[in-house]
DNA sequence: AAGGTGGGCAACCGCAATAGT
DNA sequence: AACTATTGCGGTTGCCCACCT
């Protein structure tokens, strides 16, 4: 299921995620969000490129990443947006909350592809039997009814000839992963903007970021960065998405409050 | 019991899009 | 306008496990 970890040429991990290393990086994200993914990994102590870190969050850390079976429903929709769409995986997980396009990908092609095609025989073996058939025109009518019902929408087309879906997505209550990392790096430039232009770098600095009461596990530090592994005192599960004058002043109280335990 | 095979899924890779300079 | 850095997306790979022979 995972694949082995190995290192690469440059000593970056690659493979499978251990337990401490998502502790590492759901602790970091969640505290202090994705300010940039690239340069991620080395403050939160991770031997990894931001992209597999990135992709790590996306699609098994995050906390409202819904785990479990397929619903019929969301069955349904998944195959109901691919025949709009096609492989727009991104957009249809805007549809499916809690669940990501990684996710939805390999569901489609492990399950619902192949119950499509076999609606599409099905399909096609009905419209032979049309086709051959000379029975009455109604009977012919009837079986043209149920094939709409039963198949039309398992039935493939072109991406393009349904552009409805494109039109009403994303809806503001269900909002993909991607959306999510907007959210989150808006959360960060927001705060930018909302502060004045500071980097998030200047926050830890301001504040003190280098004294803050983390273990410094250098264990897996490859380059001299301090690696932040945080305490229990100062782990904090959630931060506010919008970036107003609460949260600037949760940002101020947090800072305040590491400040204080040290 | 042992080996082969295919399914399921996490993770990687390459490229395109976007943002920043 | 051109270049660079970063992010996001979709395709693909490769590992593990369950099932089959």
């Amino acid at each position: 299921m995972v694949k082995a970890t190995l290192v690469d040429k440059n000593g970056l991990r690659k493979g499978a995620w251990s337990k401490e290393e998502d502790d590492k990086l759901r602790v970091y994200v969640q505290k202090y969000g994705h300010w940039n993914w690239r340069q991620l990994p080395r403050f939160a102590g991770l031997s990894r490129c931001g992209k597999s870190c990135r992709l790590r969050w996306m699609n098994y850390l995050r906390p409202d990443v819904k785990r479990g079976n397929f619903s019929d429903e969301e069955d349904n929709l998944i195959i109901q947006m691919h025949e709009e769409l096609g492989n727009k995986w991104s957009i249809i997980a805007g549809k499916l909350p809690g669940r990501t396009d990684n996710e939805i990908k390999n569901h489609w092609h492990t399950n619902l592809s192949k119950r499509v095609k076999q609606s599409q025989s099905v399909s096609s073996e009905l419209v032979n039997k049309e086709q051959s058939s000379e029975t009455s025109e109604s009977e012919d009518s009837q079986a043209e009814k149920s094939e709409t019902e039963s198949v039309s929408v398992n039935t493939p087309s072109e991406p393009d000839r349904h552009p409805k879906i494109v039109e009403n997505i994303p809806s503001p209550q269900e909002i993909s992963c991607s959306e999510l990392s907007s959210m989150n790096n808006d959360y960060v430039s927001g705060m930018n903007g909302a502060a004045d232009s500071f980097s998030p770098m200047e926050i830890f600095q301001d504040s003190g970021f280098w004294n803050q009461p983390f273990i410094a596990d250098n264990n897996d530090s490859q380059d001299g960065y301090h690696s932040l592994l945080f305490t229990e005192e100062v782990y904090m599960p959630s931060y506010p998405f919008n970036y107003d004058d609460d949260s600037m002043n949760w940002i101020q109280q947090m800072m305040q409050e590491l400040q204080d335990s040290y």
